[in-house]
DNA sequence: GCATTAATTGGTC
DNA sequence: GACCAATTAATGC
């Protein structure tokens, strides 16, 4: 379960909150609470209803997280990379999780207790700082999201999801990188499945998109943000 | 190779 | 545009 933990200090996730202020006075004795915990793939290492503990920072690997809806259907909230934080919104209410969050692939993941946070926030103000940017760039990211789901269309919505898994993972030899299921796609698009189907089948007749097998291309990703750039959004959500 | 799951297509409300 | 059903492709065992 728990392999060797990487150093903080050193670790190449440099976008990571605790690595920017891994240096800073008097992180040491913090750093050295540090769990780290190794997931092979689907592992559900969150709890939708559990009791939150601390922060989980994405180390290797990538993770989705999400709420469970009505019968059955799921709303993936975000696609978590390297160095990404996961749980911060249960953070200081002494409450449980809202989300539940899934390993994709095999995945390392750092843990810091809620308590051991408390303690960093109070004594290393540079981090503090750092975290109330980053709650202050989430919510803005989340009321993007209600804009677009009130306002986008199926297409633009299922465009748009791609458009983000690209922008987060990037291509690999004209392929995406994450590669998802119809399914989930749509549980992140906030659509059915073979709506999700359709609009790609539709795109790739328009050489929007490519595919081999299940992989999705994408040969031009500024054709495929002009499909959606009437909804003049600058900001990544 | 069989069985289960995912992808696709067509149709209805 | 969601839900349902039928078919086909893919994948696990």
């Amino acid at each position: 379960m728990t392999g060797l933990k990487p150093d903080c200090q050193t670790c190449e996730n440099l976008n990571c909150l605790i690595r920017k202020n891994a240096l800073k006075e008097g992180m040491e004795k913090y750093l050295e609470k540090k769990v780290t915990i190794s997931c092979k793939k689907s592992q559900n290492f969150i709890i939708e209803g559990s009791p939150v503990y601390g922060l989980f920072f994405l180390y290797r690997g990538k993770a989705s997280v999400a709420k469970t809806g009505i019968n059955g259907r799921e709303q993936i909230i975000r696609f978590v990379g390297n160095g990404e934080i996961i749980g911060h919104r249960g953070f200081g209410a002494n409450n449980y999780y809202q989300i539940f969050a899934v390993t994709l692939e095999i995945t390392v993941i750092c843990n810091f207790s809620t308590q051991v946070l408390e303690e960093m926030m109070q004594n290393i103000p540079s981090l503090t700082y750092d975290f109330m940017l980053f709650y202050s760039e989430e919510l803005n990211k989340s009321e993007t999201k209600v804009k677009k789901f009130a306002q986008m269309t199926v297409r633009e919505k299922v465009i748009d999801a791609i458009l983000y898994i690209n922008r987060k993972f990037g291509q690999e030899d004209g392929l995406l990188t994450l590669q998802l299921s119809r399914k989930e796609i749509a549980d992140f698009a906030g659509t059915t499945d073979e709506q999700v189907i359709r609009v790609i089948s539709g795109l790739k007749k328009e050489k929007l998109l490519t595919s081999v097998g299940k992989k999705i291309g994408i040969p031009d990703v500024d054709k495929l943000k002009a499909e959606i750039a009437v909804h003049n959004f600058f900001i990544d959500s």
